[in-house]
DNA sequence: AGTGTTTAACGAAGTTCCTCGTATATTGTA
DNA sequence: TACAATATACGAGGAACTTCGTTAAACACT
């Protein structure tokens, strides 16, 4: 609870499912990431008892079948590893890291331009 | 050669030296590296060893010391990591990972502003 | 040549991550 | 109650990652 660690790559396919999911049992996670790849029930379960002890998740026994739900929601898991990657790769400049995204993205949508450019007239203002 | 995977946490922390430095021997990179914390020479070339051998780094090797070079640029480890990133947390859209990192930053520059806007105007030019 | 310095190579050990088999407990049902 | 199905818990084992000590080779200097 107090320091959640970063998810690592399969626990990020876990929460990925459990953000669409969950509130979910162990069988209902595991019958989801099933269709991404062989793997067996205990290794679901033993994958989810580890985020629980790491803080990941958090847990209802009170039913013979746990109930797990992420302790992070997605956007929160989002903005904690972009400003990981920033401060790894990018200098702790998050322009850096926006600059790079967009030079190498095609960005069609019309909406998704508008979206931005409202979020950059918005910056613009406060400063 | 053919396949460059991604650098792991210790491995990002030397290229981001080398990518200052490099080309560079391993006394070089060591004398950066023990900056952000202790760590022993033959720890540093092993390090650098192993990164050889899965082809993060290149290195010449007719001197008595051996220069090191990355195999990418800082800009292309950038591109990789961020398109990893994007597919493991952003549904590979990444418009919807810029819009995260803007969302959660303080763009303060007006220079980076501006360049976001450019990226932006072109985008619409060409869709 | 002989001594000390610098380097590369190698392997072992500790850690984390991931996988899965086995054992045990709970629940449902004939 | 007894049997089958479903669940948790536990621990072992392998792979990847990281650290570092030891050894041997190359070099520099007297």
């Amino acid at each position: 609870m107090i320091n959640i660690p970063k998810p690592t790559k399969t626990e990020l396919a876990i929460l990925n499912i459990m953000w669409q999911i969950s509130p979910a049992t162990v069988r209902q996670i595991h019958e989801e990431l099933i269709k991404n790849g062989k793997t067996s029930y205990t290794t679901t379960l033993k994958m989810l008892q580890v985020m629980h002890q790491k803080g990941l998740v958090s847990r209802n026994s009170e039913q013979k079948a746990h109930i797990y739900q992420p302790s992070l929601s997605k956007k929160e898991t989002q903005k904690q590893m972009l400003d990981d990657l920033k401060n790894r790769l990018f200098g702790g400049s998050i322009s850096s890291l926006v600059l790079q995204a967009l030079g190498t993205a095609d960005i069609t949508k019309q909406s998704e331009i508008n979206e931005i450019k409202a979020i950059l007239e918005k910056a613009e203002e406060e400063s």
